[in-house]
DNA sequence: GAGTTTGAAACT
DNA sequence: CAGTTTCAAACTC
C-alpha cells in the first residue's frame, strides 16, 4: 500500500465532503455518544470475520508485501472508513494524528494476557488493528470530516516534518550503529519531533480541544476528556523539550512521548543484540512497558516502511508512513492495542500508561531499524497481539537508536504516572479488538525482558491466554531484565532449555532450528510474524532484520501458498447474534475457543504440547481429525457439548441472583467445567481468577447479562488489584458502557430491569466489569455453526419462564 | 544432555 | 487430495 490510488480501499473510499463542519459541531461526537463498546464489538466481530474465515476474502488490497495480507481490509470498504483513511492520506499527507483517533476508543482494551508472542501469535490475537480502526472509524462519513475539520491545513505541518527530518537526517546517520538504521537515515527523535511539529499545530489543538467541547461533555466523561486535552498538553509540552534542547522537569502529561525516547536510550546499551535492558530502564520500565512494546511495534512498521521505500529520503520515509495511513488506523490502533493489551492485562496501572502513549506518541516513536516484527507480521502481529509486539522489541536490542538524554528526565517525573494514568483512560477501550483477535492464539512467547509484558500471548491467542496473562505482568521487571542477562549468556543448549522451560511458564518461546533457516513455519518466530532474537539458538537464521527483503519474501511466498498461513491458529467461536449481548459472551474459554484447522493427533490424544489445540489451551472440535481425543480442555464430542453450555444460561442467573443476596457462590461447576482448566492455566493471580471468573460467567450465552448482575463477583477482585488507575481505565468504560446502546441490549434480555437496577446499585463492579466485556469482543468467525447466542438466550429466557 | 516421539509443515 | 518427508517442539530417559 503505497498510495492510497493504488488501495482498492481507497478507491472505494466515498468522497469526503470539503464543508465539514466544525470540530466541535462534527457529529464524531454524535458518533462517540452513540457509540457503545457493543457497537464496536460487532463492528470488530464483522471484521474479524470476514478475514479469518475461509470463506471467499476480497483480495488483497496491499501493493506493498510489507503489509499482511492478513489484516483485513474489507471492512474498510464496508464501512467506509477507507474514505477516512484516504482522506487522511490524501489531505494530510500523514497518518498521525488521524490514525489516533480511532485509537481513542480501542486502545483501552487491555489484557493481553501473556506476555509472549507464542501464547499470543497462538492465541492470539488476531487483533487486528484494523478493529480499532474500525470502531474508532465506524462512522466514517463522519470522521473525514471531523478530521477535515480538524485538521484542515495540515499540509504546512506535514512540510515541516519533513523539513526537519532533511535536518536532522545526517546526524542521525552518525548516530546510528545499526546497518538497517542507517539505511534509514531517517532518526526516531526526527520522527517525533516532526510529530511533534504536527500536534502543535493549531488545528490539531483546535481538533483536541473539540473533544472536550461542551457539547460532548455529556458524551465524554472526565477521564475521556482528560485525555485529549492531555494530548495536547503532552504534545506542547514536548516540542517544548524538542526545540529547547533538554528539560530537567517535565510534567507527567508528557509522558507518553517521553517513554518511547527513554526506551530507545535504554536500548542502545545492549547492540551486542542482549535483550537485557538496562537496570535503570527496567527501574522505569514498568511504567513503560507497554508503551515500549507499542513504540516499536510502530517504529517497526515505520521503519520497514523506510527501509522499504526510500532509504535515502526522509520525505520518502515520511511518505511511507503516510502511506501506512490507509491501513494504519487499524494498523496503528491495533499495535498500539496489541501492546498495550499485554501490558494492560498484568498490570491495569501500566496498561494506563501505556494508553496514553496511544495518542502521542506512538506513531511519533522513534523508529528503530529491524524490530523484531516482520513488516509483513505487522498485520498479523496485530492479531497476534501483544505478544508478537513483545517479542519484536526484544529485537531492538542492537537497533535502537540514541536517544536525547532529556527523556531520562522525564522518566522519573513521578508525576507521569499519574497523569500518564488518567490520560491513558480514555483509551483503554480500544484494546477491546485486539482482545478479541487475541482469540486466536496464545502461545507467547515474551521476548520482551520486561516479562510483565507478555502479552500475546494474547493471541489472536485465546483469550485464555490472555486471561491467564496477568499473573505475568506481576513479576518484576528486574527480574525480567536478570533473567534475559542470564538467557543471553546462555549456550545454545542452555538456552533452548531455559526456552522451553519459559514456554511451559508461558514466557516467551523462541526457537532453536537447525534447518529451516528460520524461514518457515516451522520457526516458532518466523510463524510468529517476528525476528528471531538472541535468545533463540537457532542456526543459519535468516529471520533476522538484516535479512528482511529474505524473510519477507519468504513470507510472501508461504502466504501465497496458504494465505492464512500466519493468521492465527486459535479462534474463537463467534456468533451470529444479532444481539449484542453475544459479543460481551464471546470469551476465549475452552469451549469457545477452537484451532481453526484443527488438530491431527494420533498417538498423542491431544494431552500433550504436541497437540496445537491442547497447546493453546482449546478443546478440540469437529475441525479436528485426532484420534482418540481426550483433550482435558474439550473432547471433540464435547463440543458440541460446549456448546450447549451456553444453554445453561438461566442457571447463572440463579447464581446471580445468589450473588446479589450476598452469596458467595459463583459459579456451578456443572455449569462450567472448563472453569476449571482455565484456572489451571495460570497458577494466578486474583486478577486471573476475576478473569476467569468473568470468563466463566460470560461463557454462558448469558453471560452479559449475568456479568452485570452479579458485578459484584468481579469487583472485589478486579478493582482490588489493579489499583486505583484500573477504577480510573473503568470509569472511562463505565461511562461508554452506560450508553444507552447497552440498556438496549439489556432490553433485549429477560432481566433488563434488574440489570439495570443491579447496575444502579454496583456501579463500580460494573465498571470494572465493562472492561472485560470489550475484552471479550470475539474476533474470529465461528467454526461451525452455531446457534446464536441469542436464540440461545430466547430459549433460556423461555425455558426459565416455563419453569417458574 | 541425548535421544525419542510427535505432529505440523513442506514436499511430491 | 493423499502420501511422504522434513522439521522442530515436546517429551522421555
Amino acid at each position: 500500500m503505497d498510495s492510497p490510488e493504488g488501495n482498492p480501499v481507497a478507491a472505494s473510499s466515498s468522497p469526503i465532503s470539503s464543508d465539514s463542519p466544525p470540530v466541535q459541531e462534527s457529529p464524531f461526537f454524535n458518533y462517540l455518544r452513540n457509540l457503545s463498546p457493543i457497537k464496536s464489538v460487532k463492528a470488530v466481530r464483522y471484521t474479524q470475520r470476514f478475514s479469518e474465515t475461509n470463506l471467499p476474502t476480497p483480495p488483497p488490497v496491499f501493493t506493498s508485501p510489507r503489509i499482511d495480507p492478513q489484516r483485513d481490509t474489507s471492512f474498510l470498504e464496508r464501512d467506509n472508513v477507507a474514505a477516512a483513511d484516504s482522506f487522511v492520506h490524501e489531505n494530510f499527507n500523514t497518518q498521525l494524528n488521524v490514525v489516533h483517533i480511532p485509537s481513542f476508543e480501542k486502545e483501552g482494551q487491555l489484557c493481553s494476557p501473556s506476555g509472549c508472542i507464542d501464547e499470543y501469535l497462538v492465541d492470539p490475537m488476531e487483533v487486528d488493528s484494523t478493529n480499532s480502526t474500525h470502531l474508532g472509524l465506524q462512522s466514517a462519513g463522519e470522521v473525514p470530516q471531523l478530521l477535515q475539520g480538524g485538521y484542515a491545513g495540515l499540509k504546512g505541518t506535514i512540510k515541516r516534518v519533513d523539513d526537519a527530518v532533511d535536518s536532522n537526517r545526517e546526524d542521525r546517520a552518525l548516530t546510528s550503529c545499526d546497518p538497517a538504521e542507517k539505511n534509514m537515515n531517517l532518526s526516531p527523535l526526527k520522527l517525533v519531533e516532526s510529530s511533534v511539529d504536527l500536534r502543535n499545530d493549531e488545528r490539531f489543538d483546535d481538533f483536541l480541544k473539540g473533544f472536550t467541547s461542551e457539547k460532548s461533555k455529556d458524551i465524554v466523561d472526565a477521564d475521556m476528556k482528560l485525555d485529549p486535552v492531555s494530548g495536547v498538553q503532552h504534545c506542547e509540552r514536548h516540542a517544548a523539550q524538542i526545540e529547547g534542547a533538554q528539560q530537567d522537569e517535565v510534567d507527567g502529561t508528557c509522558q507518553s512521548l517521553h517513554e518511547p525516547l527513554q526506551i530507545n536510550e535504554a536500548c542502545e546499551d545492549f547492540d551486542d543484540g542482549s535483550r537485557t535492558l538496562p537496570k535503570e530502564f527496567v527501574k522505569g520500565a514498568n511504567n513503560c512497558r507497554g508503551t515500549r512494546r507499542h513504540l516499536h511495534f510502530e517504529a517497526t512498521l515505520a521503519c520497514k516502511s523506510i527501509a522499504t521505500g526510500n532509504t535515502a529520503n526522509p520525505k520518502a520515509s515520511i511518505t511511507n508512513l503516510k502511506s501506512l495511513a490507509p491501513i494504519s488506523s487499524s494498523w496503528d490502533a491495533a499495535g498500539c492495542t496489541l501492546s498495550i493489551t499485554s501490558q494492560a492485562s498484568c498490570c491495569p496501572l501500566e496498561v494506563d500508561r501505556s494508553t496514553q502513549n496511544i495518542g502521542n506518541s506512538e506513531i511519533l516513536s522513534p523508529l528503530p531499524s529491524g524490530i523484531g516484527l516482520h513488516v509483513n507480521s505487522i498485520g498479523r502481529s496485530m492479531l497476534s497481539g501483544s505478544d508478537v509486539f513483545t517479542s519484536k522489541n526484544s529485537n531492538l536490542s542492537s537497533q535502537d537508536k540514541p536517544v536525547p538524554e532529556w527523556s531520562n528526565d522525564l522518566v522519573k517525573d513521578p508525576n507521569n504516572i499519574a497523569n500518564s494514568a488518567i490520560a491513558g483512560t480514555m483509551f483503554s477501550h480500544a484494546d477491546l479488538d485486539q482482545q478479541e483477535s487475541q482469540a486466536g492464539v496464545a502461545t507467547s512467547s515474551t521476548s520482551y525482558p520486561i516479562k510483565s509484558l507478555n502479552p500475546p500471548s494474547d493471541s489472536p491467542l485465546t483469550q485464555i491466554e490472555l486471561q491467564v496473562a496477568p499473573c505475568e505482568g506481576r513479576v518484576s521487571a528486574q527480574q525480567n531484565a536478570d533473567s534475559i542477562d542470564e538467557l543471553n549468556q546462555m549456550s545454545p543448549k542452555r538456552k533452548r532449555k531455559s526456552t522451553a522451560n519459559k514456554s511451559e511458564s508461558g514466557d516467551c518461546k523462541h526457537c532453536n532450528c537447525k534447518r529451516s533457516k528460520c524461514l518457515k513455519l516451522y520457526c516458532e518466530c518466523f510463524a510468529a510474524g517476528i525476528y528471531c532474537v538472541g535468545s533463540c539458538a537457532c542456526e543459519t537464521c535468516f529471520n533476522k532484520p538484516e535479512y528482511e527483503d529474505l524473510v519477507l519474501s519468504t513470507r510472501e511466498q508461504i502466504e501465497s501458498r496458504n494465505p492464512l498461513a500466519f493468521a492465527p491458529k486459535i479462534v474463537k467461536q463467534t456468533t451470529e447474534s444479532p444481539a449484542n449481548v453475544t459479543e460481551e459472551g464471546n470469551w476465549t474459554t475452552p469451549s469457545s475457543a477452537r484451532h481453526k484447522r484443527g488438530c491431527n493427533c494420533k498417538k498423542s490424544k491431544c494431552l500433550k504440547k504436541y497437540c496445537e489445540c491442547y497447546q493453546a489451551k482449546v478443546g478440540c472440535s469437529d475441525g479436528c481429525r485426532c484420534d482418540g481425543c481426550q483433550n482435558s480442555f474439550g473432547i471433540k464430542s464435547d463440543y458440541r457439548r460446549a456448546e450447549r453450555c451456553d444453554n445453561l444460561s438461566h442457571e447463572k442467573l440463579h447464581i446471580a441472583e445468589s450473588e446479589e443476596n450476598g452469596s458467595s457462590k459463583q459459579f456451578s461447576p456443572t455449569s462450567w467445567e472448563g472453569i476449571a482448566h482455565i484456572r489451571n492455566l495460570d497458577p494466578c493471580s486474583e486478577v486471573s481468577q476475576a478473569q476467569l471468573q468473568l470468563g466463566s460467567n460470560i461463557q454462558s450465552s448469558a453471560a452479559s447479562l449475568h456479568w452485570r448482575y452479579s458485578p459484584v463477583t468481579l469487583t472485589p477482585k478486579l478493582c482490588g488489584s489493579n489499583g486505583p488507575h484500573e477504577l480510573t481505565s473503568d470509569s472511562a468504560l463505565c461511562n461508554m458502557m452506560e450508553d444507552n446502546d447497552m440498556r438496549e441490549i439489556l432490553k433485549d434480555t429477560t432481566n433488563t430491569h434488574r440489570a439495570e437496577g443491579q447496575r444502579s446499585s454496583s456501579p463500580r463492579g460494573l465498571r470494572c466489569g465493562r472492561k472485560f466485556i470489550l475484552q471479550a469482543v470475539p474476533s474470529f468467525p465461528p467454526l461451525t455453526p452455531y446457534k446464536t447466542v441469542s436464540s440461545k438466550l430466547k430459549n433460556d429466557h423461555t425455558d426459565s419462564t416455563a419453569n417458574h
